[in-house]
Order: C-alpha cells, then structure tokens, then sequence
RNA sequence: GCUGGAGUGGUGGAAUGGCAUACACGUCGGUCUCAAAAACCGAUGGGGGCAACUCCGUGAGGGUUCAACUCCCUCCUCCAGCACCA
C-alpha cells in the first residue's frame, strides 16, 4: 500500500485547526521556548526561501514541544510596503484591497505546509490596530527628543521617489529597485538610533548565539574607531582646524592637511588668493557629482590648493591646505592631516601633485631594510620604530600611538575622541502603504504631536496614486487637513509615512498579545514569553532589520518596559536555495514554485528533502530528484507496518538507541540532515532484521518535527489515542549504547593494516598479543621491532616501526 | 583594500586530531515480471593486479604529531559583507 499524502495531509491539517493544537498559552509550570521565524512580505505565493527557513523553524518549534516545553510559534505579515501600490497603479485596485487578498493566499499556502503556527496570535502590520502602535511608539520617542526633523542631505531613489535610509543604499543602490541613489537635500523625519550606539555595540558581546559573522557586519556597521582630534592652527589667524586622525603616531610625517570640498572653511581659505577661481570651479565640480560616482573612482584622486597654510602643532612646521575629493564630509571633521609615506591615498595623492614626503616610521633597526622618503613605491602602513619625530624617536610606533595621544592632550593640541559610523536613521517616506507619521504642523505652534487619545490616525482607503512621485496622503484633503492639538487652529497633518523597518522593529512583542489595546503589548505576557528563544531568518537581514530591533529594545527597556536589553537569544540565518547555481529569481526564470510541488509530492516530503540536501546555514541547490528521493524514505518507512514483528532484533533496538541519542542531539543543533541520514540507516536496519511496534512508533514520534502529516498518521494507525505531539520526546537507556566486542582498527605507522574484534574492556597486554599474532599485521613487521605502541582505548591501536 | 566564510567522489553532502567519502542522488549489475514501472539485493574515489592485495588521494606547498580533511605557516580560487572611514 502507498502513502497516500494528498488526503493525510488534508485531514490533519483540518484536524490541527479544528482542535486549535498550536494554540499557546502562558504556563509558569512549564518552560518556555518562544520561537520566530522572519514574518514574510504577503506577495501572495510562498517560494522556497520561505519554505526554507519556515520548515526549518517548524521542526524546531515541535520538536520542543516534544521535549515538553510550553512552545509560541506566531506568524504574521509584514505588510506595508512599495508593491501593494505598485500593484494598486497597475491592477487599478487598492493597496489595502491588494494586500488583504495577498495575506489570505500566503494563508492557505502555509497552511498547506503544515507549520505549527498559533493563528490566532496573527497580526498584520498595515492594520490600524497594530499601526497605531507604530504611532504611539514614535510619540514616545519624539517626547524624549529621539524622533526629530531635520534637513539634510538624504539619499534619494528616483525610481521609487522616497527617501531611503543608509542601510538601504546597496553599493550605491536602491536596496528595492536598484536604481542608482541620489543626493537631494530635504527635511526629514530621523530616529537617533545613534543615542543607543555604544550599547548597540558593546552588547553584541552578550550574543553569544548569534552567527560571527553576522557580529562582525553590525560591529562594521556601527563603526567605532579611536583616534585623536589634533587642532592644527591657520598660519593667517590663528583659527583652528580640527582634524581626526587614528595615526596619531604618524603626526610628524604630516606633510599637509586636507579638507573636504565641503567643509565650512574652505570658502573663507581661498577668498582673495590667487587659487581661488580653480578652487572654486573644482567645488562646483565635485558638488554635481553623486556620491556614489565619487567614492567609485578610488584610483583618481582630485585636487587643488588653497593658497592657505596650517601650523602642526607638534614642530610648528607650516603645511599647506588642500581640497580633495577623496575626503569625506561626512566622516571625523571633513579634515585630515596626510601622512604620504604612511598612508596609500595620501602617497598617490602627494605623488600626483608634487608635494614633500617625510618618512617617520622605519620597518627595522637595521640598515639595509631603511625606507627612504623619494625612493618609495608605495605607502608603508606596517609597524616600526618612529625617526624624525623629536622626544619619540627610536619607539615602536605602535605602544607609542597611545603616549603621543595622551602627550597632545596634555599639551591642549589634540583631544583623544571615538568616531562612530553609525548615522541617524532616515524614516520618512514620501510614500502612501504605510503608517502615517502623527504629527500636526500649526502656523503658530510648530509641529505638534497627535494626541495619544486620538490615535490611530488612520490611512485614508483611498488616494489617487499615480506613481509620478510625491506624497499621495497630501493629495488627500480630509487627510491633510487637521486642527492643532495645542491651539485647536486649522493645521495640516504631515503626509509621509514610516518606513516598513519601522514595522518590523517590534512585531516580536505584539505576537505576545496580539490584542491588546492599552498598549504596544501586553507587559506580563511580554515577561513570560520574551526574549525570543530562536530566531530564524536570512542573512540579508543581518543589518538593517537586526539592528533597528535591537534598538527597539533597549528604547523599551529605557520606558521600562521590558527588562532585557536584547530580543533574540540565538539567531540561526538559513542560507538560499539556488537553482543551477544561481539565486532563484523572476527574472533569471529559476523559479521553482512550492505549490506544484506540494501537489506532486505533498508537503512532508518538501520539508523532508529541504532540510536533508543541505546543513540550514549553506546554500542549498535545488534538485528534483532529491524530492522525489524523499518521498521513496516516506514510502519505505510507510511499509514497516505491514512487516512488524512480535520481538524487535536486539541489534535493531542498540541500533535504536544510538540513533535516539543522535537525532536529539541533531535537532538541538539544528543539523537536520545529519538526523535525517540517522533515520534513514535505521530504517535500512530494520528492513535487513525487523522491529516490532514499540521501535517503529519511536522512529515514528522522531520523525514527526520533520514529516508531521505522515507521522500522525502512521501514530494512529499503530493505535495510539491523540495526536503524536501529545507523545514525549524518546529517551535513550545508556546501557544499550555499550558494546560489548568492539572492531578495532590496527596501524602500522599510521596506515590502516587491519582490523580486529576485541572485548572492550580488553587488556592492554591481551591486546598486544592479539594484535601482534595478527595476520595481517605480521607481514610488515618482519624483521622490524616495534619502537612504540599507541593504544587509545575503544579508538585504535597504532605500532610504530 | 579590510573583515568573515568556504574549497572533500560524477552530484548534494558526512567526519573538527584516531578507519576519509556516512546518508542520499546518479550510474551499472542482479531478483521479481511476458514486458515495463515500482519494490528489493549488490557494486560504485583514482591507478596497478586474475586475485589476496597494494600505491595514490580531502585547492597547492611546507610544518607540528605515533596519527592531520581537522592544528600552525605560506600561497591559490570562490562566495559574502563593508569600503577614499583618515
């Protein structure tokens, strides 16, 4: 008889919903294990990232619940965003309508799945209910000063016409459409994520299951360096120029200083020199080109002179002041002292434009590796001893980077600082599908903030959308109009929305209480089920929406709100599935649609062969024929029931045993597709030499995380009463791993000669005679005396000849 | 450039100091069948040998060790993140 799973499947489906099996509930009896996987976009289908990661946390989420712990496993949809109004434009329907009808489609697919959700916590972010808290969280922050407008310059995508964040700029990018950004100066809405930038930082220690590298890229992200700002003075006037340096050590190889051609002094520099119609005609220059444009040319490093000297404080020398394009304003003050002897842009730079070298740190003491100023290739950044720089000569200039820092702060001339890369994140968004932004601009007060009484301030049904830019909501009169909160006068309301990520930074606590209305989330099922206990999701996320969640935190730890300061305990990133080799994608043409799959071969087998092609965190190249590999295991283990046995052979129920403690360790691990192998040498024992029941529905409760549908109903073929994740998670009896005889594999020189069987506890001695009395093993040790014996116990004997 | 990760049969992968290639896919052979499919059994890193067996083999080269896919050094290739960050 074969597996039947089109009408298994079905019928447990509809037996988990009707007896509500997922539901979770606070129990101080039991442990709790919270477990999340990243809530999907509701585009309407599922593909098979999602399929991916969300198998992966169903198996996770199970097999807890087997091992008897109090398990929540929400889902829910992220679903504000560009495609709905992408969609709207070209469908001419409404984002709202678009998306409701998304959400029931993506319903029914994961459904289909058969992942363990607790659909009554399900929440959707463009509902009012959840988006009013979207508001009430930014009140909060504009009251303390961490929600505020400024102009500046923003990154700008013209495709989509938004504002985008710095963490949404990919190589230049538009993260969405990739569309090339742009530079336009513009008021906007920001979060000063930057308040909580040493506590973003210093707490990624306390990550300790997190990915490394997934550290290392929010480390990167955050930025920190230490170096010293040294005041470097006008020869004219006197005026001070602060410049920000992490080489304080190299402060006397400064040969001139470089600003960039945005920094406030720079006009002032060149008015009435001789230099000042190129200096000018270069800033315009450099003013017109993109960002992106100027930090791609690394090799051409544009310049002029500003006719300006600066003193160093350190020898009083005069240097003279350029303008470059290869500094930033954005980074330390816009102000560098160049170093080009030390330092690779500073060499090329003084190269193209003649300007004097001074080397100041010598690689070695002795003659003949000398580095000498005029004769260098290229910049030496390497350690060394420090030369031509007065009281600190004969140093190394690596401890003595610390002493000058210090020395110069002492003498007033500099100023030991951090730098941070981290900027203020950009959340406005000129855009409709979103959550409106609760603030009231009156002519008299200012820009108020919306009652907290008055929230949500709901997004208008309708707005003409035309995708020609531009914020729809201010086309919207009965939205734009308002009266002010303070004096009651007509105002306008602000028009742009928040940013998605805003969304996303805290959904992990509303599925908490995912209908609670007196707040965000309900603070004592908070303490119960928080911090999630794993977390699952892509690595494409390891900046942006990790960072912006953390952040979230520690604002609500600061309202006491909650009392831990990070939200996710372990973080497992699952790697892509790939066909061909490449990233599946629409326009590659690569899909491989789950549906029809799950039509084919049912959906225990999709889950089966996902997590056994590849380890969770790796790539995973689709194969068809893997799936279909799959569903024949199903189908083999299917069979044991027509050949049970009254009495299990022993070496089957050893063999049991091992892969009981196997298998629980896999799947605390997450490494499913070792497990899965386990299962499958198990079932290829029992085929060779019979189980009886009690084995089979083992295997069978074991293999319910992966495969749920078939399990049930193997569970209740076999007679047993309720569903299989009523059943406990098997133990293993540890006197049924030792074995007796073991196989023993004996080396001659660290090859492999020969084996043999021996009692375990054997003697050393016995054991020597054996191996010595070995055929195998006397052939080459003729004529040859055994200099050493090796024996690790139960391992391996090894002879050395 | 910096940082991190990876490199193992025809393929996906296993082994983190102790039997390299578990498990699966594919391929080949067999059983069953009128035949095919399914199912079941067996073989399957490369070279040499009728064979027992033997030599080589985890990106390349060196080292440590009785013993290295695993640890150390040098290098190559691929992937990812950041990048004129001073």
């Amino acid at each position: 008889m074969l597996y039947n799973f089109k009408e298994t499947e079905e019928k447990w489906q509809k037996i988990w919903q009707d007896t509500r099996a997922f539901r979770a509930q606070p129990d101080p009896q039991k442990k709790k294990y919270y477990l999340l996987e990243m809530f999907p976009y509701p585009s309407g289908k599922i593909h098979m990232g999602h399929v991916r990661n969300y198998t992966i946390g169903d198996v996770a989420a199970r097999f807890k619940t087997l091992q008897g712990y109090n398990v929540m496993h929400p889902m829910g949809f992220d679903a504000f965003g560009q495609p709905a109004e992408n969609a709207a434009i070209k469908n001419n329907t409404k984002p709202d309508d678009w998306t409701h009808k998304c959400i029931r489609e993506m319903e029914t697919e994961l459904k289909k799945m058969g992942f363990s959700y607790d659909w009554e916590r399900e929440v959707s972010t463009c509902d009012s209910s959840y988006y009013k808290w979207n508001q009430w969280i930014f009140l909060k922050m504009f009251e303390r000063g961490l929600a505020y407008k400024k102009a500046s310059n923003v990154n700008w995508c013209p495709s989509c016409s938004t504002t985008l964040a710095n963490e949404e700029v990919i190589e230049g990018g538009c993260w969405r459409c990739h569309a090339k950004v742009e530079q336009k100066d513009l008021e906007q809405w920001y979060l000063k994520i930057t308040d909580y930038k040493e506590k973003l930082l210093y707490n990624l220690e306390q990550l300790k299951y997190w990915p490394e590298r997934v550290i290392f890229m929010q480390q990167n992200w955050i930025g920190k360096s230490k170096g010293v700002e040294i005041y470097f003075k006008l020869k004219d006037n006197g005026r001070v120029i602060p410049v920000f340096t992490t080489r304080a050590d190299t402060i006397f190889g400064a040969t001139y200083i470089v600003l960039a051609p945005e920094h406030p002094l720079v006009k002032e520099l060149i008015k009435g020199k001789p230099q000042e119609p190129a200096a000018l005609e270069f800033i315009a220059k450099v003013a017109q080109e993109s960002k992106t444009i100027r930090s791609s040319s690394e090799v051409n490093k544009e310049g002029v002179f500003t006719g300006s000297f600066a003193v160093n404080p350190v020898n009083n020398e005069e240097l003279p002041i350029w303008i470059a394009d290869y500094v930033l304003m954005e980074y330390g003050t816009g102000a560098i002292m160049a170093v080009p002897t030390h330092d690779q842009r500073d060499f090329l730079f003084a190269k193209e434009h003649n300007l004097s070298l001074r080397v100041v740190i010598q690689p070695g003491l002795d003659d003949n590796s000398r580095l000498s100023a005029y004769e260098m290739a290229e910049a030496y950044e390497g350690d060394g001893y420090l030369e031509n720089s007065g009281q600190f000569n004969g140093k190394k200039n690596s401890p003595a980077k610390e002493e000058i820092a210090l020395w110069m702060e002492v003498k007033g001339i500099g100023k030991i600082q951090e730098h941070w890369r981290l900027r203020d994140w950009l959340i406005s968004r000129q855009r409709y599908w979103g959550t409106p932004i609760p603030i009231i601009y009156c002519p008299e007060c200012g820009p108020v903030p919306v009652n907290e009484k008055d929230l949500p301030v709901e997004l208008p049904k309708d707005a003409p959308f035309t995708g020609e830019g531009g914020s729809p909501l201010a086309k919207v009169k009965e939205f734009v109009e308002a009266a002010c909160p303070k004096c009651g006068k007509n105002a306008r309301r602000e028009t742009d929305t928040m940013a998605t990520f805003f969304d996303s930074s805290w959904y992990f606590l509303r599925f908490c209480s995912p209908q609670f209305n007196a707040a965000p989330f309900d603070l004592k099922e908070a303490k119960y089920w928080m911090p999630v206990d794993q977390y699952i999701g892509g690595i494409e996320h390891a900046i942006l929406h990790l960072l912006y969640s953390r952040f979230f935190t520690k604002f609500f730890q600061d309202l006491e709100m909650v009392d831990f300061n990070e939200p996710f305990e372990r973080l497992l990133t699952q790697g892509m599935v790939l066909k061909d080799g490449e990233v599946m994608s629409k326009s590659r043409g690569n899909i491989v649609d789950p549906d029809s799959m799950i039509k084919n071969y049912g959906a225990d087998s999709l889950r089966l062969f996902i997590l056994f092609a590849a380890p969770p965190e790796t790539e995973l190249e689709w194969d068809e024929r893997g799936l279909e590999g799959a569903f024949k295991f199903l189908n083999r283990v299917w069979r044991i029931q027509d050949n049970l046995k009254d009495k299990a052979d022993p070496q089957v129920l050893k063999h049991l045993h091992r892969t009981i403690k196997k298998v629980s360790q896999d799947f605390g691990e997450f490494k499913f597709n070792t497990a899965i192998a386990s299962f499958m040498e198990l079932t290829n024992a029992i085929y060779q030499l019979g189980a009886d029941k009690e084995v089979f529905s083992k295997l069978v409760v074991m293999l319910s995380p992966i495969v749920p549908h078939f399990s049930e109903e193997l569970w209740q073929i076999l007679g047993n009463q309720g569903s299989v994740f009523k059943a406990s998670w098997p133990q293993y009896d540890p006197q049924l791993l030792v074995e007796e005889t073991i196989e023993l594999p004996i080396q001659v020189n660290g090859k492999l000669r020969s084996k043999i069987a021996v009692a375990r506890d054997i003697s050393e001695e016995k054991l020597k005679a054996l191996v010595l009395a070995d055929q195998k093993v006397v052939p080459w040790l003729e004529g040859k005396t055994p200099k050493k014996f090796i024996i690790v116990p139960q391992k391996l004997v090894n002879i050395v000849i």
